[in-house]
RNA sequence: GGGGCCGUGGUGUAGUUUGGUUAGCAUCUCAGGUUCGGGGCCUGGUGACCCCGGUUCAAAUCUGGGCGGCCCCA
């Protein structure tokens, strides 16, 4: 038997792993470290979520809900079972998810005769047939928040893959013509370009491929993250479903001349992912980073207690917090015992985007220390100026960190012009930008380079261009990549 | 689908090769005291060998099976 090496990465069980060393130990830690999940849960592929975690989740579920409210979409609500007849419906669907569902078996049942729903089409279409009969009942625009079930049996991991997927949205439409399904789906982009935005994530925005799309689909586009691996992160897609859906379903309505017509449908959903990206690209090696805009503590107000002064300073502290929460402002004061050194480890762990100290000199002084999670920088504010202050340096965290993880990306996409650098590129952790003529056939040539390189996507490009695999000339440029 | 590694307090681990003391250490947690501008210190306490068999005077250690986790390859 081979003797165990030492974890020397874990000496301090305090310390967190470096991101740089080892991603995913670093991320595997992170989780449990700054309480956003407990992964002791003991089913593989599901875990709990913990009240800072699903604070933050909350708060991009909140961001989702007022963008699709705002624009007309309304949420709704569908069973987690599906009855095997409906899953039947549509036999590709089926024939792919049989396999990686978990069947659900009623007390006295013999055979299982419900699904946990992996996806909510079969839940979702069989109502929209029933309440589809004429024009004017289009379009559905609808969408839910809910959990999706995948008995995976590749291996998971929390947040990114699971078997449940939690605080999962997924949005489906139908209209009556192409043009406005498509119409559809550009908002859904802009749409979903927002949620980015308040995440300080600029995603890569693709066409997909036809083939890789769902069956009978007529186009998708996708949103991808680069992980610091250089691995990609597929983090959203649109898709337009065409007729393909409704024809299956047997979705109909009567036009305006009183023709049978199918309905074109669009989908598009994504979930918890985002927090993954959230927590994968800004974080550092003290831990997390959580944007101001969805952070579920914004800043937290740490007292240096000195017995003779200790009331006093608690006072302080206390008359702050309560200054900015009346502003509307969430803010934590840690009236705990431990040292405060111990205090400031805690919650950089847990991303506190501004720490206030207050001490004897703050108070001498009629100021507070003011220190930014991001930059550590640290400095002196006088009372009557926090909240300006406040809402100024939030703001700008906000943009240094969309900034900062906008350059990562850049720097990690690779323009090439010659095929034989595909793969040392994608080896070192590149994103391999190239020309790419939109064929199968180049496609399956960069497929057959290495087990798990492939162009997951496409752009229009700025000027002319050639294929790299078969040097013709295109306008459009693909992006490859190892996908996770 | 094929292969490898591993299950020890809440967490991270030592001990397993060569069976044998009260299962060691760190951290967390609890009580008390003393501290407090970057993980403070002292004293005391709670808490563990994944499950079911087998071998043996004796099993965390060897062995069979189960369950669970991690990784690699197709």
């Amino acid at each position: 038997m081979p003797k165990k090496e030492p974890e020397v990465q874990n000496q301090q069980s305090n310390q967190l792993t470096a991101k740089k060393q080892d991603f995913s130990s670093w991320y595997s830690q992170i989780l449990s470290a700054a309480e956003v999940i407990d992964k002791r849960y003991n089913i593989k592929g599901m875990f709990v979520w913990l009240p800072y975690g699903y604070k933050a989740m909350l708060n991009i579920k909140a961001i989702w809900d007022k963008l699709y409210q705002e624009n007309g979409i309304k949420e709704m609500y569908f069973p987690l079972l599906i009855p095997k007849e409906y899953a039947e419906i549509n036999d590709s669907w089926f024939k792919g998810f049989k396999d990686e569902a978990f069947w659900v078996k009623a007390g006295s049942e013999k055979k299982p005769n419900y699904i946990l729903r992996p996806t909510g089409e079969p839940a979702m279409y069989p109502m929209f047939k029933l309440w589809t009969r004429t024009y004017s009942d289009l379009p559905i625009r609808i969408y839910e928040t809910v959990s999706s079930f995948r008995y995976e049996t590749k291996h998971t991991r929390p947040l990114i893959r699971d078997r449940e997927i939690t605080v999962w949205y997924e949005i489906h439409t139908a209209h009556e013509t192409k043009e406005e399904s498509e119409k559809e789906a550009k908002l859904h982009e802009e749409i979903q370009k927002q949620i980015w935005k308040k995440l300080a994530i600029n995603p890569i925005i693709v066409q997909k491929p036809g083939w890789e799309c769902f069956p009978g689909a007529i186009g998708a586009v996708e949103f991808f993250n680069i992980m610091p691996t250089g691995k990609i992160m597929e983090n959203g897609s649109i898709n337009l479903l065409g007729q393909s859906y409704s024809k299956k379903f047997e979705i109909t309505f009567k036009d305006k001349k009183g023709k049978i017509q199918n309905p074109w449908m669009v989908c598009t959903g994504n979930g918890a992912r985002l927090l993954a990206a959230v927590i994968a690209i800004h974080g550092d090696d003290k831990g997390l980073i959580i944007p101001p805009e969805i952070a579920p503590v914004k800043i937290v107000i740490i007292p240096i207690i000195f017995k003779k002064q200790e009331k006093e300073i608690i006072t302080k502290v206390k008359q702050v917090q309560q200054q900015l929460k009346k502003a509307g402002m969430e803010a934590e004061a840690d009236l705990g015992q431990e040292s405060p050194g111990s205090k400031f480890y805690n919650w950089e762990l847990k991303g506190v985007p501004i720490r206030i100290e207050i001490g004897p000199r703050d108070i001498k002084n009629k100021s507070v220390t003011m220190v930014r999670r991001d930059t550590s920088q640290k400095i002196t504010v006088k009372e009557k100026d926090i909240m300006t202050i406040a809402v100024k340096t939030l703001a700008d965290i906000q943009q240094s960190l969309l900034k900062k993880a906008e350059k990562l990306t850049q720097e990690k996409i690779k323009k090439i012009t010659n095929k034989k650098e595909i793969k040392t590129a994608v080896e070192k952790g590149f994103v391999v930008q190239a020309g790419w003529c939109g064929s199968g056939k180049c496609w399956d040539k960069v497929k057959e380079i290495q087990e798990g390189i492939e162009i997951f996507g496409s752009q229009q490009a700025n000027t002319k261009t050639t294929c790299i695999i078969c040097s013709k000339p295109c306008s459009q440029v693909g992006y490859i990549g190892n996908t996770y």
